[in-house]
DNA sequence: CATGAATGAGTTTTCATTCAT
DNA sequence: AATGAATGAAAACTCATTCAT
């Protein structure tokens, strides 16, 4: 017996995450005002006193989620931004990647995705965030003259997370698209257009 | 009798847009939970019961507001749709005063536009409408061969939707760019990609 | 039917009063934790957002109690500083006619004179207020060498208003003593000692 | 068997007398109902289930509390209480020695003083009892005559601890006087009164 | 002797909504 | 056309208290 360790139920961690979790899940069903503190107890078999003694109040666990969706995002983002003057074909590459990893990052937490990035009110601020992360990585990653001289960085930068935005909701999150596929799609459009130059 | 005879719709009437209007600036600033009925009425200088003159419910005069974006702005974009079989110089142009047609009404209609495609639970479904609508409008407008083969006209629309939607909020509602200007400028990243050919 | 003029009940400022006159009562009696807000409806015949019309919160409903409180007595307190420069005989007169004035206001206010001098947070500064004012009529009224040598006013003053408040609850409010009977024996207990000089 | 012999009383007794400082200050701080089991044990470095080791439950240990300021204070007046038939110099000693003694009680016993004085719903009733205590024991000590024929004793007495009560908080508390001097000048005020009778 | 984890029972407060006039 | 007055229903949150170990 000693060996079977600590009793399932007994672990306040435990207690804890599993709040935590079904919180994000309500959350990003509900939207904040109509997840209630007691819908999420009660799927965790827990009461609402217990619920307080983990977070100090509703707004602090959606603030929780929320952080750990900023922290993750832009640990991703950060980590995109490396070598800098690169070649051409790879850019390309690079670039599908990143947005590759961020799909994955999405699809795996969807739940987190959508009260990050479309329920909270910094979600916005959150979405600029990322597209300056974004137009930084491509200034720092690529030669001059790479782009055309028209394109304005910010409004290309904002573009992309608009895209990156929609097809989540519509394209991945449905399961519609996966990770890879989605960015290379994304990346194919975006750097050559959508007009036929054959034609 | 004729010292009865009140100016027909007079009051009433002007009672009703009153509320209308400053709900939707309510609404559009705080969000549909965050926006009291009292807070909408003190605004309006009248009381509740008023408001219950003019509007079932909260919901009710949400939901009539939302009716109100969703209408305008696919009266708009349904008229874009017209003569098909389009020159190329000129359906750059026509998808150039499209979206410059969306862009100025959304400028002049920013409350509604923040509630319609930012607020509601049913901004998805709005965003998804627009995208079908785009897609079918190119679809029937473009001549066969006129995009890249490879390109998937629903990604792409919904696509379009996402940088309608980003731009709108980061350059457009705050005055930083013209609806005409944001419109070329997608339209010249779109179509062209980014990548300077002449490199 | 013309003349009846308003319903009872449809007054607010009915209900504002009753709720006020039912709150003193309830917090005199229990104190304030232990006087709900449901308690206080209760008695009145109306419901708990009712309350919430008319005052902010419980507390509000309190403070305003000890406010009430605190004026009266101040504004009685005042008024007993006239004339300057008096007679011993009817300086004893007065002294018992300002003591009597604040036993009678406290005789027909007792809720909010538990309130104010023994329950609210503030009930020491109000006794510390009163002693100062009562120090400064003394002062003022009374000539130099009226009062022994040795009395320090400031400890004087505060006995005074230990002596009033002891009083108060044991002989006053229980109706053992008049107000005038009460304040004529503190004059002479306190003018002349309690040793019999003839001894 | 050696090494399980805990010193006796060691850690049991030692929890429980620091749980009953605590909290005597906590509730002479901060009053019973804004005083926590939690904090009290948290300042203690100690958990709430071992609260309930030691005390039936909050109320037990403010009644303990209080029954210690209690006892403590009567055995004081108790002893005040002796050798009837006093001469007069002797007998306002053994006042002023009866009040200073009860003054370095309170001011060693701060804590318990404003439980058992001013926060708990008996302190009326220790009050009481204190001018019952006082009253006999001036009935009993003092030679018919000594005191004026108007005195009313109960008055007396009661007034006696309403000086008490408010110079313990006013001056004795604060540290602005000394117990033996606070006597002195009660006893000077009350038995020789203030007016100056060599004017 | 002590605690990690949990809860029963309440309390204040809010807000959309309605009744009677 | 409008309002003064009121409420039903629910929500977040707190705290003393206990169980199992």
């Amino acid at each position: 017996m000693g060996q079977r360790g600590r009793k399932k139920g007994s672990n306040g961690e435990q207690s804890r995450a599993l709040l935590l979790s079904i919180a994000a899940n309500e959350f990003a069903e509900n939207g904040y005002h109509d997840t209630k503190v007691s819908s999420i107890v009660k799927r965790a078999g827990l009461t609402q006193p217990t619920f307080y003694l983990y977070f100090q109040n509703k707004e602090a666990i959606f603030q929780e989620l929320v952080e750990l969706f900023r922290e993750n995002l832009f640990s991703l983002t950060r980590k995109s931004r490396l070598e800098p003057g690169i070649e051409l074909s790879s850019l390309s590459d690079r670039i599908t990647y990143g947005l590759a990893g961020i799909f994955s990052f999405f699809k795996e937490n969807p739940d987190l995705t959508k009260i990050g990035f479309y329920e909270s009110a910094i979600a916005e601020e959150m979405k600029r965030e990322l597209a300056i992360q974004i137009e930084e990585n491509l200034t720092s990653e690529v030669q001059n003259g790479y782009f055309s001289q028209a394109i304005d960085m910010c409004i290309f930068a904002e573009s992309l997370v608009g895209i990156i935005e929609r097809l989540t909701v519509t394209k991945l999150l449905p399961g519609l698209k996966q990770p890879n596929r989605l960015a290379e799609e994304i990346v194919d459009i975006f750097l050559n257009g959508i007009i036929n130059k054959n034609n």
